[in-house]
DNA sequence: GGACTTTAATAACGGTCATTATGAAAAAGG
DNA sequence: CCTTTTTCATAATGACCGTTATTAAAGTCC
């Protein structure tokens, strides 16, 4: 019994979504949340929680629906394409729209006042096991021989992720889709070879 | 005539600095600077100005003083050279100091609220010139010989530029001295072979 | 239809933000 | 010594922060 909920928590939601990825987590305020979902501040409250849970809520959406690239990339037959899979994923998601560019995950990652340290914290372990998934591919992958017995799946891993935060940060400065998938193609050029794929380099060495 | 100055204003500056390196420029507050600097409010506006002046002379010590490696790395002979010491570079500044890891000048550019517009621009700037200066002087590697015919000056300086930014939020999430340096090795490793270069490769390929 | 429950909207809360008015203290010139 | 100039410290400013009473409206159940 009771009053329905007026609004779409859905919609409110992706709004809220759009002020966190554009502007970060402290640099989005419940007034520009309320602006762009169309609702007022206690709807919010009562419908999410403070603003710390609400931006779990929005963290949990942006994994699912947006930086959903991890999960197939991981399931592609070979290593390279596993990376070359995200690389491409996260240059489309973060030059994709205009308006919020570079990622939402690592926006706060590095913004530093205090209050934000539980957010920042969250943010680390989403990425520490994105980080862990790929390295433990890359362990199948070296199994499987698609890598070479030299090859260390950890660095590769942590490597990958270096090059996606660097675009992630270029994207935000507004870096070109060209300019980034170049950097992907630079990224891949040292990917060391397997048995199978190396006809897949982009641009053989001459 | 007039009172003197009964602070240090060196000393002063080099606190502001450790605060904004730490908590970046919207985390940083008027009460946390003024304590690292054990001076009072008034003192460090008649000194520098507002906020962000006193962060526009923070960054220019900060690039003098810290990330200070570009110039030095331009100078070595090879563009593999280059790129290593600026790995290098960046590996040392963002691990050194375990209170305040990670680089300053990206720590800014992904915070996002409306009034720290302007220094978000500033920091790009300076991130944008920092990579010309790197594809001019792959472009001279290029006509030296120091690089191949195919290799492309802007995309390296594009990609060295996304790995240090990656290894950047990496240092600032807690990652060790050494892990960053497998990260730079395998960027290296990817690096175009110039003419008199081919012995450096760390890993040629068999 | 009236008791009850949930939501909506207005407005306020204390706290902190960057910034500054105010006046006392200190140093220099005449 | 006294005036002038600069710096110092205290404290206040208005604006905005995240959060929440409070009251009115809307819907459900008996």
């Amino acid at each position: 019994m009771g009053r329905h909920r007026e609004f779409d928590v859905e919609k409110a939601l992706d709004a809220a979504l759009c002020v966190f990825w554009r502007k970060g987590y402290e640099g989005a305020s419940y007034a520009d949340l309320t602006e762009a979902a169309g609702v007022e501040r206690p709807a919010l409250y009562s419908a999410f929680g403070n603003k710390e849970a609400l931006f779990r809520k929005v963290l949990a959406r942006y994994y699912e629906r947006y930086a959903d690239y991890l999960p197939d990339a991981l399931q592609l037959p070979t290593a390279r394409e596993v990376a070359a899979h995200a690389l491409q994923g996260a240059i489309d998601l973060t030059t994709r729209y205009p308006d919020h560019t570079g990622c939402l995950g690592i926006q706060g990652v590095l913004a530093g006042s205090d209050e934000a340290e539980p957010v920042r914290q969250a943010l680390i372990e989403a990425r520490v096991e994105a980080e862990a998934q790929l390295r433990e591919r890359f362990e199948r992958a070296k199994a499987e021989g698609d890598l070479p017995e030299t090859a260390r799946p950890d660095t590769l891993a942590t490597f990958l992720m270096a090059v996606l935060h660097g675009m992630a940060v270029q994207a935000k400065a507004g870096f070109s889709r060209d300019t980034l998938e170049a950097v992907a193609e630079q990224a891949l050029a040292t990917w060391p070879a397997g048995k199978g794929d190396g006809a897949l380099r982009p641009k053989p060495q001459p």
